[in-house]
DNA sequence: CATGAATGAGCATTCATTCAT
DNA sequence: AATGAATGAATGCTCATTCAT
């Protein structure tokens, strides 16, 4: 039943076509895409797809269930934990923007469903807003309590850090020029100013 | 030619169309959402919608032009330049959230479209992202200059505050309920969050 | 009831409508052609052409009425009858030749529908090839019988000679320059060689 | 790619399309048939007709190549060139007017677009007039060099003869039941009186 | 498993016709 | 009588999905 060579193949054969719908599904939409578009990208026929996904609309899920998947532990945010917070900050920023980048053209692929899909927005929100939120809410709440941070709302703190990086990966896609300049030095820039404010210190 | 009476029937039923297309362009996406749909929510024929619009994406145009509309200039704000620098972040983070509150239904209506469309994503970035951009980063400027704020890179800061906005925005789609609950007084933490940072001052 | 002022202007505003409908019809065909189409060509509104005429078929039924009218009594026909026979063809093919080029817009514009719509096609057989059929028919059987010509069919001599206009008016709307360029002297041509034929003649 | 036994399996799927739909534009004109007729009539579905021509003008033009294919080099004509002048007068006629009895049907679904459709005229035109008549001429003109025939313009004769075709059909088309009786003879009588003329000859 | 021809439901759009003004 | 906005039935075409080979 689960011959270990037979589901390779099969899993090889799913990220295939997984990869070809995401390229289409970015460059066109999900609805103006058609299967054939994607048997074609894969090289496949279109029938093909349909020995290894439902439907369409599988296909959506399966390039989220990727995305996640690559969400591994973040090893390099949790070395991230031990340093200094703004350091930390530095580290987060740095490491969502990253993985965003690279996820990019599939988070193109299924942002506008997602705003719209009841169950795909859920899935999306939990498994990959949720998920990273709880973490980081804890060590928000954790420098708080050690006074590494004023007494702010956690939940609050990590809606800032959410928001302003997924606010970033939409003007990014919308073709804005500074941030296409400048998304190397984001991460250090957020960091100093969520950590250290605007305002102007002794001095300056 | 321009009959003022008539002009003004023509845009009320325009404003209807409109009106009727966002609610079930936000429902169900643009894709999804047929002629009819709309024609059904205006109460109306499918016909008479072709009477004022050349076809379905051009009910997009429609509104998103009508978003830009709405964007008077924002008095508000400019009265906001007058006073108190993290006041002014204040005003601004109120003002453009209560904006885009109020157009969330349109918002969600055409942002997938927009991040796919390029004649859209280049309208709705230049009438909706840049124009407020540049206002922005002139106060910036000014403040940094006048030593309100700290040698930032102005168009950096404004990115921040308009991606924080526009991710704020995202995540509410998304049913987050912790904005849910504290969406009121999301600004004065943006504000504050921003101008003070979280480092921890002198005394806490 | 029947004003006879009244009378006047509806038929002018009818001819009015018949014009434009010939011309765009001739142009786009009668199914492409819209009533739009014809309201503007005709510099009305699209509803005024209802109020002469009980729909869009009905315009073809009165371009085809007009056809026939103008088949007033063909003097010049009739004058033939007294003359040689050779030059009695003339007359008839060059008649016949004018009287379709002149309505050639308007002949483009139903002999399709002709071709398809029965009731259509019998209208125009009997108004428009019948009646000349007819009137030719006795001729021919009179100068057969006089010995003028050589006893032949007088119904198929006539399908000959109106096979051969129609025919070329057909050639000549399909843009056959040989025709365009002696459209005037065919009639002759077509006269000498039907009644002297072909065969060298002794001598030549 | 050129697998030649589905490449049978394409033209015969693709005759059968055809054949259905010259079947109903005859019967019903062409913008008046729906694709639904056809694909009714061939016995499949809709869609399938797509699988096999872009849309439904491309099935016109189908149509069209179809006749000018069964066009084959006319080998009777051919033989027809070594007899007499007046006979071969006869097998030319005869010759295309079976033709066009055969292809009746599809001409009669052509003709109406082919008058007003300017691609499809000139397609038609070259095809199926252009051609026959470039070899015409030249008999044409080879015998009135050798004194068989009156020093005539062969374009004329050609355009004489093959407008007389084209009307017969038409005539034949609107149900002329003269010419249904005697549709046989027809070629012998056009032969006749075209070659000998309908001059009484001297004994007559 | 892979294929791709066949399917037919579904939709944007057109346009003849109506009718209130 | 003239208008032209409103109507909604009708249709060409698309494309997700099926299934015989």
């Amino acid at each position: 039943m689960t011959d270990p060579i037979q589901q390779q193949l099969i899993n090889a054969r799913k990220n295939q076509i997984l990869d070809a719908a995401a390229i289409v599904f970015a460059e066109k939409g999900f609805h103006p895409t058609t299967i054939r578009d994607i048997a074609r990208q894969a090289g496949i026929a279109d029938g093909t797809i349909y020995n290894y996904f439902e439907n369409k609309f599988d296909l959506l899920i399966g390039i989220l269930s990727r995305l996640t998947e690559l969400e591994q532990l973040p090893d390099e945010l949790l070395q991230g934990l031990r340093g200094d917070v703004q350091e930390f900050f530095v580290v987060t920023f740095d490491h969502r923007m990253g993985r965003l980048k690279e996820g990019a053209e599939m988070l193109q692929a299924i942002l506008p469903q997602v705003l719209i899909h009841p169950e795909l927005r859920e899935r999306f929100y939990r498994q990959y807003v949720e998920r990273i939120a709880t973490m980081l809410e804890s060590y928000v709440a954790a420098q708080v309590e050690r006074g590494q941070l004023r007494p702010v709302e956690p939940k609050l703190v990590v809606r800032l850090v959410q928001a302003t990086i997924v606010g970033l990966l939409l003007l990014h896609i919308m073709g804005d020029e500074t941030l296409e300049r400048n998304w190397e030095q984001m991460p250090r820039f957020l960091a100093d100013a969520l950590f250290a404010g605007l305002r102007p210190r002794d001095g300056e």
